[in-house]
DNA sequence: ATATAAATAATAATCGTTATTAATTTTAAA
DNA sequence: TTTAAAATTAATAACGATTATTATTTATAT
């Protein structure tokens, strides 16, 4: 068996993680972890975080923007995405109730769980405020890809 | 201006989709593709599937697994995936209604859409059916990577 | 203190996707 | 029907995110 052993590097992973309230991805993270362990490398975030998500600690999910993200809140909840900044926010409404009982009508097999995320522009862009570089994350400038296209939804 | 001009990859690629009822990936449909176009390229599976979307004629959606999933059903309806074997299939349920009105109270700003993904077991799974390579994809086999936990969830 | 196993930093490798470019094809006009 | 301009292509290089590899360091149980 393999018995988990402390570390310093995951710890301040998971301290950092706890008290962002965006969903930050590893690269972000490692920005973050780096003005405490500055010789920290990128694979340990990486590895760390997907070991926490394997203990059920933290939570990883998609949502359309080409890159993971992780959140440190694993009750359930919702996430809106700004399509504008990349921002993701929470939203801590309650599970439409019989959703998964809807949907299961069909489904041949078991529905374990759901997710949903809303997009649309949150109301800084709406006011057009700039964002700091780095919080939120838009593939933009391709020739092919018109952000505000991206995970065109339900 | 850029008009659009005709090219028979284009339109093998709009055909091939929408013969599929699969949600397939850019490489599962440059294999598919290949057998009436065996020069094609794969980035000209990618532009064109680019393309079709900014046109808003199919859609892009990302499940979690890490790729980029085509489906030529732009109508609002839902999606099941199996952890298992990764097949998506459509659950053409109506949107639950008063989601996003529920959804808007904790937002400032504004929804515009929103997406569900409902993860489980397939029927075939359970059952313990074997799906030919290609269909469905799941990231396995990484020392850090669980299959059983992709996306976990809302 | 020492040994063993786990974790790390550094780096290479991989995978999905996008960009570049020279050659080909479509299309509209001559 | 040629011709010319613009779009499309195939081939391939480049890129960004993530994972794997490995030699070294660190934590922990004896």
């Amino acid at each position: 068996m393999k018995t988990l052993k402390y570390s310093r590097q995951r710890e301040s992973i998971k301290a950092c993680l706890m008290r962002r309230k965006d969903h930050p991805t590893a690269d972000a993270l490692y920005t973050s972890i780096r003005e405490q362990f500055p010789n920290i490398s990128l694979g340990t975030v990486y590895r760390n975080l997907n070991l926490l998500v394997d203990l059920g600690e933290i939570r990883k999910f998609s949502c359309g923007d080409g890159t993971d993200h992780f959140d440190y809140d694993t009750s359930p909840h919702y996430h809106f995405v700004c399509r504008r900044c990349g921002r993701i926010t929470d939203i801590p409404m309650e599970a439409a109730s019989g959703l998964e009982e809807k949907a299961a009508v069909h489904v041949e097999g078991t529905i374990e769980d759901h997710t949903i995320f809303f997009y649309g522009v949150c109301a800084d862009c709406q006011r057009g405020v700039k964002r700091p570089a780095g919080v939120g994350r838009i593939k933009g400038g391709t020739e092919s890809f018109d952000p505000e296209n991206f995970q065109i939804s339900s």
